[in-house]
DNA sequence: ATAGGCCTGGAC
DNA sequence: GTCCAGGCCTAT
């Protein structure tokens, strides 16, 4: 599920879920995060209590009131699932919080990619992002500084999450579209202005999404991610696909330069 | 800056 | 079977 918006959405039912409860296990069923986290560690959750939980890009933070974060990450097709303890759990389920009070949330993710750690009380840990799109620090010239420094290509920059922390591969092409630019434009050669406009449709992009789910429809809905050979909202040019980075990028060859 | 790997399922 | 997938790390 995961860019910021889903993240966030992700975040606010596990606040309802967990905050102020006290665990009473946690279990993990697949074995890439048993080898993340020791047998030992996952026992020593029992009897902390969840006393808030927080984003930062795409990463979650369960903070314990002994100090100590639960940390997760989605990856790719993560997501949460609250049920209770003596429900069948989900199809692929990975991992499994359970609370005093019989609730439960486990982690579904079918291609396991998504990871869980535990971080000790006190420590300071470096997500390496950069700033949120909301952040008022986050700039038109602030983002134009750094993308200076950058001689490839928009589209990859924006999914660097020390530029600005949260953009996925889908919201990347969105805002790109909305801007008018080519993701293949070398970022250091984009206008103060071209990075104003943007900063303005990743904000509008994000703060369109927020609060939604990753669903079918939300996906039709988007105006080039996923639409290759559609006709673009705009000006009807078929919509094209190219690879960046290793990734697919969905643009207009007409309206995007 | 770009392949390859991590994992698995679904579409073709 | 083959290719593709919302992310991100490592090695080249």
């Amino acid at each position: 599920m995961p860019e910021l918006p889903e993240v966030e959405s992700a975040v606010r039912r596990l606040r309802r879920a967990m905050i102020g409860k006290s665990i009473a296990r946690v279990e993990v069923f697949h074995p890439s995060l048993r080898r993340r986290v020791s047998r030992h560690r996952l026992r020593s959750l029992t009897g902390a209590r969840v006393r808030a939980v927080d984003r930062r890009g795409k990463h979650q933070l369960i903070m314990l009131d002994d100090g100590r974060t639960l940390h997760a990450h989605f990856r790719m097709t993560g997501d949460w699932h609250v049920d209770r303890a003596d429900d069948a759990l989900p199809r692929f389920a990975r991992a499994a919080v359970t609370f005093d009070d019989g609730s439960r949330v486990v982690l579904d993710d079918p291609r396991a990619l998504s990871t869980l750690d535990v971080h000790p009380a006190g420590a300071s840990l470096d997500l390496g992002l950069g700033p949120e799109p909301g952040d008022a620090s986050l700039t038109a010239d602030s983002l134009h500084e750094v993308l200076a420094k950058r001689r490839g290509p928009i589209k990859p920059a924006l999914l660097d999450q020390r530029l600005i922390a949260g953009l996925g591969n889908i919201y990347a092409a969105e805002a790109l579209w909305h801007a008018r630019l080519s993701p293949t434009v070398a970022a250091n050669t984009l206008a103060r202005r071209q990075v104003g406009a943007m900063l303005r449709a990743i904000r509008r992009v994000i703060d369109r999404a927020t609060g939604a789910r990753y669903t079918d429809s939300s996906v039709s809905r988007l105006a080039v991610y996923d639409r290759e050979g559609k006709p673009c909202r705009r000006c009807r040019t078929p919509i094209k696909r190219i690879v960046q980075a290793g990734r697919s990028t969905y643009y207009c060859p007409h309206c995007q330069r």
